[in-house]
RNA sequence: GUGGGCGUAGCUCAGUUGGUUAGAGCGUCAGGUUGUGGUUCUGAAGGUCGCCGGUUCGAAACCGGUCGUCCACCCCA
């Protein structure tokens, strides 16, 4: 017999799993709509070519293809007998797709939401503020932290230019992660600070090779990246130039003025730098409870429709990987054919965030698991009564349940010290005699007598609260 | 797409230069305990050593292939 198995990179989730994710989902989704946003879904897979030219070369091969279902095969190998087709590359995959394939699950929710504002647009009230949570896919190969199918939750604002929509974005990550008690840093940039470095470097068109490199800074280190910037074609004088400004650990006021010094002559720059001066000055005066802001010259991201301020959040410690990201796209709407829909949003990665909270231990048992009272059965007539009690709990929003079976007390009690049961209530002959109920405390081991139910409700809420 | 590590019980892993019948801890189940769990004691079940082929008198071990998995790069949540 056949092992079953799941694909790579997916994952099944049991219940104290969920019971976490659900609890970092509720508060996502309750400061979702505290700040305004509305909630929307979209199919799980989209036609393939709403995806394709959105997410830059690399994102493009990561996209998961569906394949078609019908004889697709036969017509293409009637095409095989000709002649022409036999010189060319006919079976390499990228000539075959648009045969084989139409379709494709969706890599991110911010492209199916420019095509979901495209094709409501009439019924939209501008400026939009949607919300989403909902699995994306990507054929990447999984690693730590990395999935094939995970959760993203975003916020996204359409129809409006103005920069407060990222600053009530920063305050929406930092309400957020306040809540979960997740320290973070906020990194920012600006997609045309780059740009204008770049022409200043004298490369242009070529930004996205300058930038690319620009990001591997840290992790290569200056020097070998200095190399590589040599090696691309960028002058060594405007890399001693570029040096000092990407000072490590200096601080948003700093690296404002230094990059201002270096790009007077560049509009774009001037433009960039007085966007991210806007969000650093308001996010400050507005204060911020947790998250510190940082600005990064290095962030680059890879996704081709960003086009102002971009962010990425990573926790404070243990930072390894970014738990969320976004930034402004005026033009993504306009690879649809339609203009002037600028949109700006962020992402909060649920599965990263999940692993963040579990290594800094970060989530509370009774935050998370409302488990039941479990009443001990001792045989039918206490079943009975026993029901009585659980229904009058289940009215007060206690939760409760009955062992379904009269088995040996000891084998009930394992049961619920398995299932990580904080109270059994144990109620017998002796307990229906006295009109009580015994509380059994399983952390410690604690017996109580109530014969109040309303007292013993509002104990048990006191718990689990 | 590129590179590396690891596949032995449900889980985590031992297994000597290749040598008879493959082990431990945890978990599971049964019992000591039919109104007291989590501790403890006794016992039991559980394996085509990932798969295919090769070397050998003999392979869990060595070699080749294959599949799976984890990690790193690229990129990203």
């Amino acid at each position: 017999m056949q092992r079953p198995s799941i694909p790579k990179g997916t994952r099944d989730f049991s219940p104290q799993e969920l019971r976490r994710r659900y609890y970092l989902m509720d508060i996502i989704r309750k400061h979702f709509e505290i700040f305004g946003f509305a909630p929307i879904e979209t199919p799980c897979f989209e036609n393939l070519s709403v995806l394709t030219g959105k997410y830059g070369q690399e994102g493009e091969r990561l996209i998961f293809k569906i394949l078609k279902s019908g004889d697709f095969m036969k017509n293409s190998l009637e095409h095989f007998d000709e002649e022409k087709h036999i010189t060319s590359d006919y079976f390499s995959t990228r000539a075959l797709l648009p045969e084989i394939s139409e379709k494709a699950l969706r890599y991110d929710l911010t492209v199916p939401f420019a095509r979901y504002v495209i094709m409501h647009r009439n019924d939209i009230n501008f400026p939009f503020k949607r919300y989403q949570i909902q699995p994306v896919w990507r054929a990447d190969r999984p690693q730590k932290g990395r999935f094939r199918e995970f959760y993203q939750c975003d916020a996204d604002v359409v129809g409006s230019r103005s920069l407060w929509q990222e600053v009530e974005l920063l305050q929406l990550y930092d309400s957020v992660f306040t809540e979960l008690r997740l320290p973070v840093v906020i990194q920012i940039n600006h997609r045309e600070l780059l740009v204008a470095l770049a022409e200043m470097a004298g490369i242009g068109q070529h930004w996205p090779i300058f930038i690319n490199a620009l990001d591997k800074w840290d992790k290569i280190g200056a020097e070998k990246a200095h190399q590589e910037m040599l090696e691309k074609g960028i002058p060594e004088k405007v890399l001693n130039e570029l040096k000092p400004l990407f000072k490590e650990n200096a601080d948003f006021d700093y690296h404002l003025s230094k990059f201002s010094q270096l790009l007077v002559s560049s509009e774009k720059g001037t433009n960039a730098l007085s966007e991210l001066n806007f969000l650093w000055k308001k996010s400050r005066e507005l204060g911020m409870q947790n998250a510190k802001l940082r600005f990064n010259g290095k962030l680059a991201r890879g996704l081709d429709y960003y086009t102002g301020t971009i962010c990425e959040v990573l926790p404070e410690v243990g930072a390894s990987y970014s738990i969320g990201g976004g930034g402004r796209y005026d033009e993504l709407t306009g690879v649809f054919g339609v203009k002037n829909f600028p949109g700006v949003g962020i992402s909060f990665g649920l599965d990263r965030i999940y692993l963040a909270m579990e290594t800094l231990e970060l989530f509370e048992r009774g935050k998370i698991e409302k488990l039941p009272i479990l009443f001990v059965n001792f045989g039918q007539r206490e079943a009975l009564q026993s029901m009585r009690e659980i229904k009058a709990l289940r009215k007060k929003n206690i939760p409760s349940e009955l062992y379904p079976e009269a088995i040996p007390l000891n084998k009930q009690l394992q049961y619920a010290n398995k299932k990580g049961t904080y109270w059994v209530a144990l109620m017998g002959e002796r307990e229906i005699n006295e009109k009580t109920i015994l509380i059994k405390n399983l952390a410690n081991g604690i017996q109580t007598s109530y014969n109040d139910l309303d007292q013993l409700a509002k104990d048990y809420r006191e718990l689990i609260k």
